[in-house]
DNA sequence: CAAGAATCCTGAATGC
DNA sequence: TGCATTCAGGATTCTT
């Protein structure tokens, strides 16, 4: 499940790899890809041999692969991997795209259950149009002022507004889930309640357990693999997700788990009470 | 407009 | 052991 910290280190190690080389070849498996459907302004044939490559840099979960004027967009989907390795390779099962470099390597995106998707356009464009366009901010330079301005009228729970791309970018059920136990909040409190230092707490633990698991070069709880094909180390360092059921490594207090919207999730009853006053500090 | 539900996939995990 | 069932979940589209 690659959220913002999978797929920097995917970005990352992209751009460790010195892809500079121009374009050789680009192919396209048939099959359909769930995400960005809708997105057909133009499609990957646009991406002629010769192009050259640029950087590799990253919006919310969306991975954007610059080529002189024009950008790959690339998303991960729930199980979507790149490999990087010679074009004489053998395709993987799964392979949807291959972007073969003058240097004999290839740059593959393979995605089982193509909830991912990839799409190639202008980059002036590329801006002014979903899904980019209507991204929320970045949870690096995340405030509680952010937060609240676009959550704070809001009568979902904390957990679903955190998953909201609108509202805030790069975050998924993993980080939402660990940054509502470091700030000490129930996933399953009405957004509306929360007064100005309770945003300010969320936004600091998102920006928290969002740099951890970054520097551990991200959470591999089942498929997640860097550019590399190595496994990120953060799962070690979950406080939750995952751990229905066992102690509280802050308070030895049983972890409950719970189902929500069709997505899991997970609370400490004991550091993550649910107030019985109105408004939560 | 906001919010919830349905939708799409396959591999891993679980159940009998 | 093997087969069938359940589960996991991001973004989009549809419905209320």
């Amino acid at each position: 499940m690659p959220e913002l910290p999978e797929v920097e280190s995917v970005c990352r190690g992209m751009n460790a790899a010195r892809l500079q080389a121009p374009v050789e070849e680009v192919w396209r498996s048939a099959l359909p890809l769930r995400i960005g459907k809708a997105w057909q302004e133009e499609g990957l044939e646009a991406l002629t041999p010769g192009t050259d490559p640029g950087r590799v840099t990253r919006r919310g979960k969306y991975i954007l692969w610059a080529f002189e004027g024009s950008t790959l967009l690339i998303h991960l989907g729930m199980s979507g991997r790149i490999l990087i390795c010679s074009r004489d390779e053998r395709l993987a099962p799964h392979t949807h795209m291959c972007v073969t470099l003058a240097d004999h390597r290839d740059v593959r995106f393979i995605d089982p259950r193509r909830f991912g998707g990839v799409k190639f356009g202008r980059s002036s464009t590329l801006w002014e149009s979903p899904p980019l366009a209507t991204l929320g901010p970045e949870p690096l330079d995340l405030t509680g002022e952010a937060l609240e301005a676009r959550a704070g009228h809001s009568k979902r729970v904390l957990r679903d507004v955190l998953l909201d791309q609108r509202v805030l970018a790069g975050v998924g059920n993993i980080y939402a889930v660990e940054a509502l136990f470091l700030a000490e909040l129930h996933p399953l409190l009405e957004a509306s309640r929360l007064r100005a230092s309770a945003w300010a707490r969320l936004a600091a633990a998102i920006r928290s357990v969002i740099s951890s698991a970054i520097e551990h070069g991200g959470t591999t709880f089942r498929d997640y693999r860097d550019a590399s094909g190595a496994k990120g180390g953060h799962q070690h360092a979950l406080w939750v997700y995952g751990r229905a059921g066992e102690p509280c490594r802050r308070c030895g207090t049983t972890l409950v788990g719970f189902t929500h919207q069709g997505r899991s999730g997970v609370f400490c009853p004991h550091d993550q009470k649910r107030p019985r006053s109105r408004r939560v500090v």
